[in-house]
RNA sequence: GGGUGAUUAGCUCAGUGGUAGAGCGCUUCGUUCACAUCGAAGAUGUCAGCAGUUCGAAUCUGUUAUCACCCA
């Protein structure tokens, strides 16, 4: 039956899917060759809530492309699938789809609200699969992985290999290696998921902001003059001031200030610096006041100099809080809204008075009680707080007034004339509020403003794990490329920060450290030292409020039993009777509380000690889904399992390639973790690419409504053409634009491909077995050969050199314009002649330079070519060419055959040039030619004669007047058409060329002549040049004499 | 403000020291049987500017301009 006229990739490519499946092409270790090295691949894991977008796509083609280039090598090849928990956005998602139940997240126990998650994921979650399949992404769905695998409420943990396992088993060994901490700390705080985000989560955004400027007054009503200078040292302004001057963009913060800091240098505030002084806000009878200090981090030059410090939220304030010992007050609850707990803003103030006169300190829980929130301001959201903060201050006269024409109130009111009905009101003050854009933090997920706020979480103390992974890139053990990647690396890991893991999440995996009451450090004496206690001593324990506020006792374990005997432990020091409580878990600190309570009234009245209960609970928290995929080289090999195989066989993995915006997210800390945890590095090399961009190169974003679904790409032009562009489009350096055009373009050579084996069919040359190397005799089948043997090599360099685009290219280039455009056409003459031998060889050459294209150009298009193969097994499993341009070039071949392409083309062009009717045959003269010419000609007449539409040749000793003349290698040809074609426009042509010709030998001859040229470049490009100056010199004498005949005329 | 990268044909981009390339688009011509999702021919560039290094620079160095991204 013969060939359809095209391929039908909708239909075909997902039957070929299944076909390769079926026949498990894709297993690890699939069409590996006996002792085979390894070659192994991770897939980023995209997120379980995600669907194939560009950026996968391009990504997921350029891994398959590498991975079915090393199967078909004989590698031992392994592609690592699987999909991240994506806490956040899981947890979204699956709040949103109850909330259109009427549902919200608290009312299910987290236990309920998991078990929604995992139902969801079973029913909704992971499309992207299917759609990679369709991609014709050749991973081992055999080991698909998932980030959550084995995580309690898991109903199928067998599935794959137990990552929350090795996750939890990561958590511990770092713990006990000391890598992981945790502390009171200053985070990122989204109010709209309630929990702390990474600072590469966060979005800083220019957006419309205020500047407002307060006065602080001095306390007791103390005055400074206030100067200041020029550079020069001349007075410019001068006045007597009980104020220092604030600026800030965020007023309602001002409430929890601990101090005012200048710079030391600043000699303005000098006088002052160690006074006291008011913020001017909250109920006048409770003013706090707060000391004026001094610091590195404000900038006299800008605003007053003088700032704010609010330590509980602004990072910068926060560190200089640090330094200088400074109050951090938390004023806002996790909503973002101003607090509305605890005792009310008299008493708080009082405190924070004592504080600031040094009369007491305050700990963290005790600070972190604390709140400075005036009465009349709680409860309200962080947005309306500042307004009512604004109007306090203003009302009261503190903010700082200035004439209506002040160039920093931007574009001044348009003051009316008083017959216009405006009032004359120049000599009032406006109070200073400047316009201008202020960077502002957003989360990168929920849109809203993030808070800088104080809370406990987890850190990573990256400074301790950083060493090995900077040092793997520095001595190239682990390779990124580009290499602008590493610059980009070191610059981030040389200026690491502590990294916070704890999320406030319920979707993902839960920390495994318990708390118990430190009953050690408090609570209880033995006043008599016997060794127990009596009910007065364990009284004290309850009333103490160090149960309530005080320091916990965390233990850090894989499971709860190991907790348990830790803490067991601990109780064993413990005085009677506390020494026989048995630990039990219970939810929080607070139930621990009332557990604890009843436990030892229940003891005062039994006097059973093995009745005594000690509640620890587990920290609610769950680790940033960073931490989780910061394994997954390790995680998803078996690394801790008893079968230990894969680790062996494919651990570290050979690439790693992935998106460069993600360097920091996960590649670095990848890097870190491996290291940190069994001390190698998770991959040889990095291959780092850009972002994909519509065809404007405009980033693709569902507010611009620019977002192109690859799917529907692959649906209008195949995935292979789809694919294709995606490796053409890969280069070093690129920005990746998708541009349909060009996949267009790419379907189109697919089919070029296509009706080359229809060609092929029709010549009976399907009929051949195409693996061996044919014996050729027939110059145009050696010829492409030795093509066929360099198209291999420079697709092999290419890949080897993650050069998607080089072999996108070089294989194009192969089929269309040799194969195609030459081949096809030259071999013509060959299959009807009537030399049966000479037909069968050329079959064979057909047949072995078509097998050999539908190799080269799998990894790229594997659909079409695997439909196209006729071999025994699967092309996807089948042997990749090995010969290459040394096996395979004839060099005499190679000359004769390009002689006569140029001689064709010359034709063909002086006839295009010349309007000679397309159709027409016709006489070409031999005017002279070499040996070597001749040679040519008499092997491949019959081509040239048919490819140029030569009706005869006939040999001539000189050029006939008016005749078309071609100068080629070692001869003349002519085509006497003195009556068919214009004079003019041929001495036009020839006048054209022979100045082309001209201009460069003069730079050949100028290259020549210079001996320093003749010194210093290498030989090999002098005996370039001085061959192509012999070469045009002949051309330029045979187009002059040609030129002269015609001048004649 | 710091870092990284880009600037080449009308458009989108390759090209890391040896006389500038591709795809698309454009112009002219062409459907005799592999292919009109095609074929043949053609036009198009101060390789952003300036200054260096070199026998030789799109390529290396410095600098300016513009743009993009990342980080403050």
């Amino acid at each position: 039956m013969p060939m359809e006229k095209s391929f039908d990739a909708a239909a075909r490519e997902p039957a070929l899917y299944d076909a390769w499946e079926k026949a498990g092409c894709f297993v690890a270790g699939a069409g590996a060759k006996p002792g085979a090295s390894a070659f192994s691949i991770l897939l980023p894991p995209p997120n379980v809530t995600g669907f194939l977008h560009a950026g996968h796509g391009f990504n997921h083609t350029l891994m398959d492309i590498l991975t079915r280039w090393h199967r078909m090598k004989g590698d031992d090849v392994l592609w690592q699938p699987g999909l991240d928990h994506a806490g956040i956005a899981t947890q979204l998602v699956v709040e949103r789809q109850l909330s259109e139940q009427g549902i919200k997240r608290t009312d299910l126990s987290r236990e309920d609200f998991v078990a929604k998650v995992w139902e969801w994921k079973a029913t909704s979650g992971g499309k992207i699969v299917e759609q990679d399949k369709r991609l014709g992404c050749s991973m081992d769905w055999t080991r698909e992985a998932f980030t959550m695998q084995g995580a309690p409420g898991d109903p199928s943990p067998e599935d794959g290999p137990n990552f929350h396992d090795a996750v939890i088993r990561v958590f511990v060994d770092m713990y006990e290696k000391g890598f992981i901490y945790r502390g009171k700390r200053l985070v990122n705080w989204d109010p709209h998921f309630e929990t702390a985000i990474s600072d590469l989560e966060v979005e800083n955004k220019e957006v419309p902001g205020h500047m407002w400027h307060f006065k602080y007054p001095l306390a007791g009503g103390a005055t400074y003059t206030y100067v200041e200078k020029d550079e020069d040292g001349n007075v410019l302004f001068e006045e007597e001031r009980d104020y220092i001057s604030i600026a800030t963009t965020r007023p309602e913060t001002m409430l929890g200030d601990g101090a005012v800091a200048v710079h030391p240098s600043d000699e303005r505030y000098a006088p002052i610096v160690g006074k006291l002084c008011e913020i001017p806000v909250g109920p006048k009878e409770h003013r706090r006041l707060i000391p004026i200090i001094t610091d590195e981090y404000p900038d006299p030059d800008f605003g007053s100099g003088a700032v704010k410090i609010t330590g509980a939220h602004d990072f910068n304030d926060y560190e200089v809080a640090r330094r200088g010992g400074i109050p951090m007050y938390r004023l806002m609850d996790m909503k973002g809204a101003m607090r509305d707990d605890g005792a009310p803003y008299a008493e708080a103030a009082a405190i924070a008075m004592a504080v600031a006169k040094d009369e007491r300190t305050l700990g963290e829980a005790e600070a972190d009680s604390v709140n400075l929130v005036p009465d009349d301001l709680r409860g309200l959201d962080r947005f309306e707080a500042r307004n009512a903060v604004v109007e306090q201050i203003t009302e009261e006269g503190l903010a700082v007034m200035v004439p209506p024409t002040d160039p920093r109130l931007g574009e001044p009111a348009k003051a009316l004339a008083p017959e216009e009905g405006g009032e004359r009101r120049l000599d009032q003050l406006t109070p200073l509020v400047e316009s201008k854009p202020i960077m502002q933090p957003f989360g990168d997920r929920s849109k809203v403003v993030i808070e800088p706020m104080l809370t406990d979480q987890w850190f990573v103390d990256t400074d301790k794990i950083v060493g090995p992974a900077l040092d793997a890139v520095r001595s190239g053990e682990v390779k990124i490329i580009p290499e602008s990647g590493e610059k980009t690396y070191f610059h981030w890991l040389e200026n690491i920060e502590p990294w916070c893991i704890s999320r406030q999440l319920w979707w993902g995996h839960r920390i495994p450290v318990w708390y118990g009451f430190d009953l050690h450090a408090n609570g209880f004496r033995d006043d008599e030292g016997d060794g127990a206690l009596d009910e007065v001593e364990l009284g004290r324990i309850l009333s103490s409020d160090s149960l309530s506020n005080g320091e916990l006792k965390p233990h850090c374990a894989a499971d709860f039993d190991t907790v348990k005997s830790r803490f067991g432990d601990l109780l064993d020091d413990l005085p009677t009777p506390l020494n026989h409580a048995r630990v039990v878990e219970v939810e929080s600190r607070d139930n621990a509380l009332h557990v604890m309570a009843k436990s030892l009234a229940d003891y005062a009245v039994s006097q059973d000690p093995t009745q005594l209960v000690y509640p620890v609970w587990r920290d609610p928290d769950v680790l940033d889904t960073w931490f989780s995929s910061g394994l997954w080289p390790i995680g998803t090999l078996g690394w801790g399992d008893d079968d230990q195989s894969f680790m062996e066989r494919y651990f570290p993995t050979s690439v790693l390639i992935t998106g460069s915006d993600i360097l920091f997210f996960w590649v670095a800390r990848m890097m870190m973790m491996q290291y940190a945890v069994v001390d190698q590095k998770p991959f040889d090399t990095v291959y780092l690419h850009g972002l994909v961009r519509d065809a404007k190169g405009q980033k693709m974003s569902k507010s611009i409504g620019n977002v192109v679904d690859p799917l529907d790409l692959v649906e209008k032009y195949g995935a292979d053409a789809y694919r294709f562009n995606n490796a053409a489009m890969a280069t070093m350096t690129g920005t990746i634009r998708l541009d349909e055009k060009r996949i267009e373009g790419y379907r189109n050579f697919s089919t070029k491909l296509w009706n080359a084996f229809r060609f092929a069919e029709m010549n009976g040359a399907l009929e051949m077995q195409g693996g061996a190397r044919p014996e050729t005799s027939h110059a145009v089948n050696a010829w492409i050969l030795g093509e066929t043997g360099r198209a291999r090599d420079a697709v092999d360099a290419a890949l080897a050199g993650f050069k998607f685009n080089e072999a996108a290219d070089a294989i194009y280039k192969f089929v269309w314009n040799v194969v195609c455009d030459w081949y096809l056409e030259l071999s013509k003459p060959l299959f009807s002649s009537d030399d049966a031998a000479l037909v069968a060889e050329t079959r064979a050459t057909l047949a072995f330079v078509l097998d050999r294209c539908l190799a080269l150009l799998h990894p790229m298009m594997p659909f079409i070519t695997e439909e196209l193969w006729a071999g025994e097994r699967m092309l996807a499993i089948s042997e990749w060419p090995t010969e290459g341009a040394s096996d395979l070039v004839d060099p005499a071949a190679d000359a004769e055959i390009s002689w006569v392409i140029a001689l064709i083309e010359a034709i063909r062009s002086v006839r295009g040039e010349l309007n000679v009717p397309a159709g027409l045959k016709v006489e070409l003269l031999q005017i002279e030619l070499d040996d070597a010419g001749r040679a040519a000609w008499a092997a491949n007449a019959e081509i040239i004669q048919r490819l140029a539409r030569i009706e005869t040749l006939t040999e001539a000793s000189e050029l006939p007047k008016g005749a078309l003349t071609i100068a080629v290698k070692g001869g003349t040809f002519a085509l006497p058409l003195a009556g068919i074609v214009d004079v003019e426009a041929e001495k036009a042509r020839l006048a054209k060329t022979l100045g082309k010709l001209e201009k460069d030998l003069g730079g050949l001859n100028g290259r020549l002549k210079n001996p320093k040229f003749l010194d210093s470049a290498p030989d090999e490009v002098v005996a370039e040049t001085k061959a192509l100056l012999a070469e045009k010199t002949d051309e330029k004498q045979r187009l002059e004499t040609a030129a002269a005949r015609l001048a004649e005329l």
